[in-house]
DNA sequence: ATGGGTTATACTCACAGTGAGTATAAGGAG
DNA sequence: CTCCTTATACTCACTGTGAGTATAACCCAT
């Protein structure tokens, strides 16, 4: 055997599903939570996501569907030193189920609460990130590096000109780890926390992780189906905009939604009903698979204003 | 030192440059050619995007600028076979300079003819590849498989009812391995050439990396500003416009490019000239770094039908 | 200097998609 | 039967965009 530098590679699976309007992800409990996850086996996995699958399956008792692979984190300063930890991190969507004990679904926006914007923009965006943000620009030495930060801030939290992106949420939580705003900044760094945006902390980077998963996510919304693999075989229309509101954390006007969902042919009728709605019922609809054929980007209106 | 299994982690660039109305990537002069690669060293490398530019450096002597991470290869079959190798991807912009020996600039559509569609639909596509492809899911059993490799095949390469997607490069290069059309097929069987689409090959599966660059670039060009990254510091508008055709492959419309990439604000006016248009001459443009705080969005316009 | 070729740039027009709002339908609860 | 609720249909204004026409400014050959 030749000589291999002290490395390590782990599979690591963020595992989602919306329900109760919520989104959320499947956390192995513990203190603090952390993703599944574990060391790839180069013997017994003929691919990476084949990997994946398999600790998703031992260490939560889910068999995942639709899966793709997220990012690959190299970071010195992840995990224990030496030796290094390489973690190839992969995206699962899933219909939510009862998981295995040690297992729990946690829901994404107790991780990122600046991100759920369904009922208005969320007060600590303006009350104490913003600020705070601004706080950090200020401190850098004046030239370069502050127009840097203070763009960026501008860009990533759309602070003055620049409106919302609900997909930049890994470039918001990284520029409030690299201000201090969060407490794996003080954790990483022996500290305790200075001022730290109040949220549910997860393992190592395991949050960040979890960002990156989000803002794919929101990303493909528009112009993928991925809606489909969170939603019931069949559902109604308003079910599926409550579960592309929940991901994309915007409201969307619903009659413009229906209106863009059924033209572009993503659903088809299936003729019954849904009575449970507490008004008219509303009929139920099913995906429409022949849509990949007809549409280059097949996805739900999420729009960008 | 705990007891590691037999992996190797490399990381592999993928420099790419539009010149002359042509995009190449920089590869190394092997037979057949290689991308710059090498192996990840924890020790020196604090993050892998720096492994990458290491490697990018020593390998060609060039200093990459944009960088960004594409994908993680892990497949079983790559590389030996013991030890495992997985494979981190990176796509690195450049503007085209003379590399080191022993690297050169290799155009990028020798690697995938089919993708070129600036001078019409490339005859091999409905002369060759339709009917190859057609015949390989014919040839499957009937059921579910035909139906799914007859889909696949449309989707991918705008049959039937879909359209050319220009982004689906990696879904093409993928498909047309599977039915056996590419050289490499053959080759990591051990057998030699069956009937498979004349283009220049790449050690390894350096190909499928160099399509999931060129799908990568393909997709960015309409919503960050990448070309900006390929282009002189300033340029003309049919410059910008030329480098955008060559990487989606496509013709544009001159005058609505221009006025769709002025009116969003992407670039603003040198007040110089270029003489040498052998026409009217042309003025100079550069980009303006301001759009990214007025457009969630910025890119150049590329239409989807 | 003049006319034809070439590329750059300006402007017009039609139309589809979309944001926003109004109106109507069909259930349940009292 | 009335009111409340949710679902669904339709209208209207506006903007972005595909496509084409028109004009400007250079070169070259005559």
């Amino acid at each position: 055997m030749t000589d291999r530098p002290a490395l390590d590679v782990d599979l690591v699976a963020v595992i989602v599903a919306v329900t109760d309007d919520e989104p959320r992800l499947l956390a192995r409990q513990d203190d603090p939570p952390r993703l599944p996850s574990g060391r790839f086996d180069p013997v017994a996995d003929k691919t990476l996501d084949r990997g994946a699958r398999r600790w998703a399956r031992e260490q939560t008792g889910l068999e995942v569907g639709y899966v793709e692979q997220l990012y690959t984190f190299g970071d010195r300063g992840r995990g224990a030193g030496v030796p290094r930890l390489l973690s190839v991190a992969y995206l699962a969507l899933v219909r939510e189920e009862q998981p295995a004990p040690g297992s729990a679904w946690l829901p994404l926006y107790d991780l990122f609460p600046w991100e759920d914007h369904r009922h208005g923009r969320p007060s600590l965006l303006d009350g104490l990130i913003a600020p705070a943000l601004l706080a950090w620009a200020a401190a850098a030495e004046a030239g370069a590096e502050r127009e840097d930060r203070a763009e960026r801030a501008q860009i990533a939290f759309g602070l003055g000109p620049a409106r919302w992106d609900e997909v930049r949420v890994l470039e918001r939580y990284e520029l409030l780890y690299e201000a201090g705003l969060v407490a794996e900044y003080h954790a990483d760094r022996g500290g305790d926390s200075g001022t730290p945006v109040a949220s549910t902390l997860m393992a190592l980077d395991h949050r960040r992780i979890a960002a990156t998963a989000l803002g794919r996510i929101r990303g493909k919304l528009g112009y993928r189906p991925v809606v489909f693999e969170l939603v019931p075989e069949e559902f109604t229309l308003s079910g599926l905009q409550q579960v592309a509101e929940a991901l994309a954390g915007v409201r969307l006007h619903k009659q413009n939604f229906r209106r863009t969902v059924e033209r572009a042919g993503l659903v088809e009728r299936t003729g019954r009903q849904d009575q449970h709605t507490g008004g008219r019922p509303a009929e139920l609809f099913r995906f429409r698979r022949e849509v990949l054929r007809e549409r280059p980007r097949p996805g739900v209106p999420i729009p960008r204003r």
